[in-house]
DNA sequence: CATGAATGAGCGTTCATTCAT
DNA sequence: TATGAATGAACGCTCATTCAT
């Protein structure tokens, strides 16, 4: 009797409704931060009822489990299609993490949405799994531009674990800078410089 | 009217039920994290009337303000500590930063409660104010930190802010990974990367 | 488009369905009561989902009013069958009442749903349609019991009116008795007292 | 924390609002029915936000309750008033009923609520023991009658178990057809029927 | 200094019903 | 004939906050 959310909808009517309180859940999120998203105001921000958020996502939570993943996904195809836009492969340590950056920067509604389900998760299991989840792919993702690098003749010089994790580590933390101040020089500065030192880690054979 | 909640107590006995209660929120957060911390379960939490909560603070931001703001400090005066606690101050930058991962990473629950206010901040003006002011000083202590090291004989290789920047920015990202996934090998590792990557910004002259 | 509800059930399948639906509601009816008995309830209980409910009976009200007509059809004809059943017509009044009261009290469920619409009826036109139509039915029975009793050489020593308007009111009030206090020897006394100024009004010529 | 409701006011605005409350209950009760009576309604009728029915009585069913003690309250007091104004006491059991009647039947929208709350109490345990408290109330009360008339000179010819229960069948069956049917000739004879039947069990010595 | 009363906002559930197929 | 999807209404619970003392 469950619509089941968003992962199966139901009607085409029913997954474009879901669909837009998802958007709007996003657009709260960005706007006004995790505690002050409510139900009404998401609803509001859709155009329906209170009750229709309700019954596509079965609580608050839930909505923000689906937000999470939802938002994890575009992430994850922003970061994909960057990287795969890339012409030349040999490039991919260098221009990858500028393209992703610019990636994840494109959208700050996304990104403060993206924090807050994520600090959220650490005390929530079902928000967890979804932010794990999300995270696993996003080292994946770092592990097979390793591998690509490899391939393209480069030598990575640390420790593959080592470096996704610091690679991710760097994201998050220079994200959560860029949240806060904006495009400042000193950040501009830093994201060059980790640049830098990931590319002197995957030095051309 | 007000009793000035935290910075001014009033009475001993107010002052020492101002603090049972932000030590009671401070768990609550660690616990349950930052939307499950609600007034009531603080006030249960401190053995107290919710009443009593709002009358020493005079709100739930409030609260969460005045405890960012304690958190802050026993961060930065747990960071000095570790800091002065060197003996050798050649060692700053290389002893430095894993004395500070140990003082950051001593009490989970804070840095649960400073990551939950930390995003809320990003779209609360008043808590925004108390984190900046938090990092602020943190960048500071990290600015003398540079300033100490060239003292004894350092030469930065960096630009300052940079590595101000990259310094805070690897802290809050490491430190996110390790409140989601605890002490696992990769971290260690690429913590010990991180550090040897200061180290090699800092070399002896 | 509409089946009709139960007057005219379309198909023997249909029709076993509707009565298996009303069954259900009785058995509901006389277990929670009146406001506790959703079409849910009626539904699990049936063993249909809760749409065939509505399917069957266009809404509600429909249903109950479905319910307390049937309740009515087995009451009356219980009552019919209870004064048939009398060997000796001369007993009529002396032994009717015993047996109609039987008869009443045989299905506590049917006269909880009876109590229920009744009470309902006092504010929903439909409803009072149909009890009202049970009610005259009654009416006419007693008022054929009275006429039979004096076709039998009773003589009537009361205005029919009178007879009729104060065993309805009479079995209406010991009946809420029962349902409440279920058989104490009072109410068996007052039963029997009852009885015996019924036949003190309708003695043998 | 909570205000225990009507039995013990904790301000005078409080108690002043919970009645209006209880007040506006009743009056939904006996315009639209029990099922009809929703928190709303009350809420609207009474002036106020639906969450402060809520507050005062923790639930609908509670307010019920309430209402059902009230009500049974009213009624006890106006059939006690109805008695205690007789001037000659020996004229206990023929006036007392038709006082009592007339005491009864002053508030159409208090008979309403008392039967709906009735019919509901026959399948709700906290109704009901309110409803029971107020029967054995109204049962003490036709006892005492009862040893009146006897402290007057009359003799009672039927075991006062008979006689309490009678009246009070009697009572409530009449009542509801009165409810139905309004002051029906029939109704009106049948009452003067009753009444005369009590007298002839109580004659003068 | 401390507290209980009062109240608006939010969340999530059940219910009855209509829509669309 | 039968059914799932959609939806407004009501209920009742928690939360944060203000009022009044």
């Amino acid at each position: 009797m469950r619509p089941m959310a968003f992962s199966a909808p139901p009607t085409p009517k029913g997954a474009r409704q879901a669909q837009e309180i998802l958007d709007a859940a996003l657009r709260c999120l960005g706007r006004d931060g995790f505690s002050a998203t409510s139900l009404s105001r998401v609803a509001d921000e859709a155009g329906v009822s209170k009750r229709m958020v309700l019954y596509y996502f079965d609580s608050r939570e839930a909505l923000f489990d689906q937000l999470a993943e939802s938002i994890g996904e575009r992430l994850i195809t922003a970061l994909d299609d960057a990287i795969d836009g890339l012409e030349d492969p040999a490039e991919a340590v260098t221009a990858g993490f500028s393209e992703m950056w610019t990636a994840i920067t494109a959208d700050r509604a996304l990104l403060v949405a993206l924090f807050g389900v994520t600090t959220e998760a650490v005390t929530d299991a079902r928000l967890d799994r979804t932010v794990s989840n999300f995270k696993d792919r996003f080292r994946d993702l770092l592990r097979k531009q390793l591998d690509l690098a490899r391939a393209n003749g480069r030598r990575i010089t640390v420790d593959d674990d080592i470096a996704v994790t610091a690679v991710l580590a760097g994201f998050l933390g220079l994200a959560l800078e860029w949240l806060e101040r904006g495009d400042t020089p000193e950040l501009e500065k830093t994201i060059g410089a980790f640049q830098a030192m990931l590319t002197s880690l995957a030095p051309p054979a």
